[in-house]
DNA sequence: CTAATATATGAACAGATATTCATATGAAAG
DNA sequence: CTTTCATATGAATATCTGTTCATATATTAG
């Protein structure tokens, strides 16, 4: 209010600054909003907490959840490009399960914020 | 293998009922995967990491990361709709900040994943 | 080898979404 | 009250994304 500098640039300048110092580089933040747009999909999500309980193949998660096998196939490839689930051969069935711990604890953070 | 009934209803009947007793109704997946829609985008990360260090108005957020005016009110309302963000007015401002600490585990949660 | 089953892949289409442009609202200054 | 500044909003557009359909690959059975 008092600070004609601030007036003068229009933007508050000292916060600007503080920000600047702390952001991320814009390529991190480009690869964060990329594996959250992985969890930003009704199927996808459905997919991983069906993961949460136990290993599934293809076939018993479109039928779990009511997709097509395509559907599920091409997401599946979704999540295993970005890291969230492993797969494994056995015959004719690919089981998938969750790669990592991340998404547990990612899933259960956005739960607590809907649950309000 | 040698579990006939399972041959015959190609699945895994055992798996698909232990996962369908734990998996959440399809109100709350979906609502899940708006949530993680709003953090599925690289110009609302960016916003919400800029106000991780302080509030900030609107034209400051623009200047910060390079963005239109518009698009960061037409963002910001996102952000608000979702409860991610809150506002206060001063005078000709709006000062934005963030409005739980779910904001701050769930981008922690992602950064973890990515840094691996 | 042939048929059947399980999964994957590519192209096409439909629906969703982020930005831009033009403009509206609202507050402070002159 | 008029102008300027800060923010918001609505419509239009271009891009992106998820599903479907057709088909390919791969494994096992006969």
């Amino acid at each position: 209010m008092m600070d004609s500098k601030n007036e003068f640039l229009h933007v508050h300048e000292e916060s600007i600054k503080k920000v600047s110092e702390n952001i991320p580089d814009d390529e991190t933040l480009y690869d964060l909003a990329e594996l959250f747009k992985v969890f930003g999909d009704s199927t996808r999500i459905k997919i991983l907490y069906a993961l949460f309980t136990t290993e599934l193949c293809v076939y018993d998660i479109s039928q779990l959840l009511n997709v097509s096998q395509t559907a599920v196939s091409h997401q599946l490839r979704v999540l295993k490009t970005n890291k969230l689930v492993k797969s494994r051969k056995e015959g004719k069935n690919v089981f998938y399960s969750l790669a990592d711990d991340h998404v547990y604890s990612i899933i259960g953070q956005g739960i607590e914020h809907i649950e309000e």
